[in-house]
RNA sequence: CGGGGCGUAGCGCAGCCUGGUAGCGCACCAGCUUUGGGAGCUGGCUGUCGGAGGUUCAAAUCCUCUCGCCCCGACCA
């Protein structure tokens, strides 16, 4: 391919607008332009590493038994109303209406599609297990789009589901899709790891997020060195730590705290650690008042608060709300005396000595509180994040808190779409019965933009051979004796026999344009067809990656590079 | 949704406070020279100063409204 026919608006410059090094490197290298918020064109060369990634997706997908589909963009607010999402959804689902004033929406997600198809179509066990995936233009409305492709809000997306007679199929289909997963962004040329992960209420019995992981990762996932459990800090569960018992027979007083409402306020003016002061955070349960007791160096968990409850909505009261139900101004809450609140506290909170809490009043905190002794009705359990040297759950050992990148989700699904979109099956001994499903996600955009966060250098993007736009950059430089362009030329079209993918910089530009154009777009392999090279019979290949140049002669390049790339591909 | 910031040439920005001919660098076009790591010289093109309204003899500049974009926050009391 001719660089010259190819739209590649390399940037010298960087835009204002980017923020992360995978997004400002997209733009530079001229992959993508932006259309509105969250809302990108893919220029060439951005969409050749879309449809490597996509085309890998398949392979492997395929492999596993799924079967391809397309379903639409816009669906009906019917099926989404049968499911209770169309409520449920909120602001993230893009609504629109017809001519006729009927109301749809764009899939941010295609269960309900996907299962009225399958409610339609699919009578008999003899039918199932079945796989059906989409790699389809996604849209949700995001509050705050950003990172360019790594949190759009149109954005490609794999989607799968599974559909299978029982539990035991389902979790067949489940791990199905988990080896796949590993086997995709393994050869994509990721450094990533499957986490446990919350089901949120999306519900089920089992989720994993496969995680790249990057410093500018979203995602906060705690790690064990010493035994294989990795979960997102959301799910992590967390092992009470065993404390020696606190000396803690000091009798509680209120003292001043005049103007001290932020944790950092008042353990600075009292002295103390912050671990040592209890935080009272109130919050609305489906409307109903619930106190929640967390160390001031921890963080709740809302949504093992959510589980615990049962509830449904769970948010920070207002400030009004607060005043009214502690009768203080915000910032000094305490469970000391709070009356018609439900008070959970999490585990950590009971063996806090010494506690400092909120008096309940203003410009006053409780100090020398025994939580055991002083807040007898708290009901205590796991409640908040999970933090760096917490024990981990399977071994003890100290975790570590690493950030990713959620590349890709799978989730077990049970009967939550077929029981309320009445999607069945008989039997085989004619009984009607509820298809088990499970679903599964990949951002096709996102992988491309990890990679690039975990694969750059200064000059630019290194991509691994399998997603790379292409395999071998050729870049000729320049030609008065005439010889330079049809040895580049002929050295092109031997490599595309062997099945490699080259780019041509065939612009009349100065090397040293070229040299740093082929840097910031990334190619793995860069071959200089020089002047001075062919007169020694020499032309040099470099890696992008280690900047290692090799020289060969004309007639051995092509097999050379070839062995360097055929066998990355083919992993 | 709250707070902050920014919209001036394709990109990066200055000019705005203190109203008076719209600028700089890169890119782009032409010519000559140059050619192994973002060339030099000469000449040229490019703007509804985000939009609307207002104040004024005069608005990129001041005022009002509006649209768009970016950042932070939207659990840590």
């Amino acid at each position: 391919m001719r660089q010259s026919r190819l739209l590649i608006p390399t940037l010298r410059d960087e835009p204002g607008e980017a923020e992360i090094v995978s997004h400002k490197l997209m733009l530079r290298a001229g992959l993508i332009r932006k259309v509105a918020a969250g809302v990108y064109t893919y220029l060439p060369l951005g969409l050749r590493v879309i449809r490597k990634v996509e085309r890998i997706i398949r392979e492997e997908l395929n492999k596993a038994g799924a079967q391809e589909v397309l379903m639409p963009i816009a669906s009906p607010a019917e099926l989404w109303q049968e499911t209770g999402r169309w409520d449920f959804y909120g602001k993230e689902l893009f609504r629109l209406k017809d001519r006729h004033e009927r109301d749809f929406c764009l899939g941010p997600t295609h269960e309900e599609v996907i299962t009225d198809l399958v409610r339609r179509e699919v009578r008999s066990y003899r039918q199932l297990p079945a796989n059906f995936y989409q790699i389809q233009t996604k849209f949700r409305d995001e509050i705050r789009p950003r990172f360019g492709l790594m949190r759009g809000r149109e954005f490609i997306m794999k989607d799968a589901y599974s559909f299978d007679a029982d539990e035991a199929g389902a979790a067949e289909s489940y791990r199905k899709m988990y080896e796949a997963y590993r086997a995709i962004f393994t050869r994509c040329g990721l450094n990533f790891r499957p986490v446990e992960a919350d089901a949120g209420l999306i519900g089920g019995s089992s989720s994993h997020e496969f995680m790249v992981l990057a410093e500018t990762g979203e995602e906060g996932i705690a790690v064990c060195d010493a035994c294989d459990y990795a979960a997102n800090v959301e799910r992590a569960e967390i092992q009470p730590i065993a404390q020696a018992a606190g000396d803690n027979i000091a009798e509680k007083r209120l003292v001043p705290t005049p103007g001290k409402k932020t944790v950092e306020d008042v353990t600075a003016f009292l002295n103390v650690p912050a671990s040592q002061l209890v935080k009272t955070l109130l919050y609305l349960a489906d409307g109903k008042p619930v106190a929640i007791l967390v160390r001031g160096d921890h963080v709740v968990n809302e949504i093992k608060v959510k589980k615990l409850l049962g509830a449904v909505d769970l948010a920070m009261a207002d400030p009004a709300a607060v005043e009214t139900l502690t009768g203080a101004p915000v910032g000094f809450a305490g469970p000391i005396g709070l009356s018609g609140v439900t008070l959970l506290a999490d585990l950590s909170v009971k063996d806090v000595t010494h506690a400092v809490v909120g008096g309940n009043a203003a410009d006053r905190h409780w100090v020398d509180v025994s939580p055991a002794r002083d807040v007898p009705l708290a009901r205590y359990a796991d409640l908040r994040n999970a933090m760096a040297g917490d024990p981990c759950p399977r071994c003890a050992t100290p975790l570590r808190i690493v950030r990713g990148i959620e590349v890709g989700h799978v989730f077990m699904l049970g009967t939550k779409y077929s029981e309320k979109m009445k999607a069945t099956y008989l039997d085989q001994q004619g009984q009607e019965k509820f298809i088990v499903m499970g679903c599964y996600g990949i951002g096709v955009g996102r992988t491309a933009a990890s990679s690039i966060e975990q694969n750059h250098d200064a000059k630019g993007i290194i991509w691994p051979a399998p997603i790379a736009p292409f395999h071998v950059h050729l870049l000729p430089l320049m030609d008065k004796s005439g010889k330079v362009m049809p040895a580049t030329l002929a050295l092109e079209a031997e490599l595309e026999k062997k099945g490699l993918d080259v780019l041509v910089d065939d612009r009349d530009e100065r090397p040293g344009v070229k040299f740093n154009d082929a840097d910031l777009i990334g190619i793995p392999y860069q071959i200089v067809i020089g002047e001075k090279g062919l007169t020694q019979s020499q032309i040099e290949l470099k890696e992008r990656r280690t900047g290692t140049v090799t020289k060969f002669a004309p007639a051995d390049i092509a097999l050379r590079v070839a062995e360097l790339v055929q066998p990355i591909l083919q992993a």
